[in-house]
DNA sequence: TTTTGACCAGATAGACTATTTCGGTCATAT
DNA sequence: ATATGACCGAAATAGTCTATCTGGTCAAAA
């Protein structure tokens, strides 16, 4: 399987301009093959359904989020306190359009994939697994003690989904530049959560950096499988 | 006019609940008459069209808000920081349905309303109207300099905002008990905002009293026009 | 004067049909 | 083997007509 592979991918990225675009519900399957340049039967050799072909197109976008992600945080020189790995977060979302719809269950875009009983994102999930991070943080005292990482994760989401999708709700022109957010953002989780301690926050730093590696380390694995 | 307010009183009573259960499209004036035990024409006696009544209903529930918000600050024993102050606003939101609905811009509950061109609500207003007590409170140094009182301000309503509407997103047993979010959310604000300085603080809580009492006095003008 | 409810024109919902579109399959061609 | 596109049943959509309902008015009753 040489081009199947490239052809795959064609595909997919088909399937990502046409769902941003149009959404779920009016993409057919026939006009994704046409922009891929195959027959519709071809996709049927690919994906399962439609909903498997969303599905995969979720995995890939997903690991070229989390990859986003960690680039961004690797690239900020001040990067390692809790703030800065929630700041990045927030604009690894909002510059995804595609991702941000998962995180914000859009109906526009989503459409009756949302319908479906079992889907392979799940808000929880997301927000158990930015809650164990902060759990980690806590062991090493680089996060104040007395904060619930279940409620200040879960917060913290509710503020990137907000932050991402207020458009909706609100003219552009009133919304602040999206930078001045991402930098209060990030203060504002800092200064809540960060202790003072020079010594316990390079603690932070580390064990924040050893989340990246497994998550790159994961991500790879999934591509290559 | 003796009976007559009462009478409005009535009718606006009618209007929220069928507003707030089936939605501002599906409550017929009639329904509302009726509900209210008055005839259909009287209605009209005291507003001029069901966009004017809903507006009229808008006005009684955002000072019955205010007055809420403003009776939970003064019941709180610490309260005075500016965290306080928004923990309440959200405390305040949450417990009214109809306000809640207004502030999401709601339109499952407020339909055809949202597509009239001028609303008299508008967020930005109420993001501007945060905006400004967080200035004043960087005048007399009870809140730290370097935060954009708007950026900050926004923020903040993107949290309330997204807080009492997360359910639609999420199934209910997923998110934190609302007592927790309070708190946390209370938290988060004072150590990002609130400075050091007890003076300052002792400072910031006057003007928030002075800004309680305008906001009281500006509330039952309004009532008694 | 105050209140009512019959009344109106326009909007909305419902029923029903005709047509198109869609996800998915498979006999055929390459 | 691999790929195609005509084809299928189901479902959505568009179109049409009708019956009901809605916001708002106003002559008449209280």
């Amino acid at each position: 399987m040489a081009g199947s592979d490239e052809r795959e991918t064609r595909i997919l990225d088909a399937a990502l301009e046409l769902i941003t675009h149009y959404g779920y519900d009016r993409t057919p399957v026939s006009e994704i093959a046409e922009k891929a340049g195959v027959s519709k039967g071809a996709i049927y050799l690919h994906f399962e359904s439609k909903t498997a072909l969303f599905e995969a197109l979720l995995n890939r976008e997903m690991n070229a989020y989390a990859d986003d992600w960690i680039k961004r945080l690797e690239a900020d020189p001040e990067g390692g306190t809790i703030g800065s790995v929630y700041k990045h977060t927030l604009g690894a979302v909002n510059a995804n359009r595609f991702m941000r719809a998962i995180f914000n269950q859009d109906r526009r875009m989503l459409g009756k994939y949302l319908n479906e009983t079992d889907q392979m994102f799940n808000l929880k999930t997301a927000i158990e697994a930015r809650a164990t991070l902060i759990r980690r943080l806590q062991e090493v005292k680089a996060v104040r003690a007395d904060a619930d990482p279940y409620v200040v994760s879960y917060l913290i989401s509710v503020l990137v989904s907000g932050i991402t999708s207020m458009d909706a709700i609100m003219p552009e022109e009133d919304i602040p530049p999206f930078d001045d957010l991402l930098m209060t953002f990030g203060h504002m989780v800092d200064s809540y959560l960060t202790t003072d301690d020079e010594y316990d926050r390079e603690m932070g730093k580390q064990v924040i950096r050893e989340v990246v590696n497994q998550y790159r380390r994961a991500s790879t694995e999934v591509d290559s499988e």
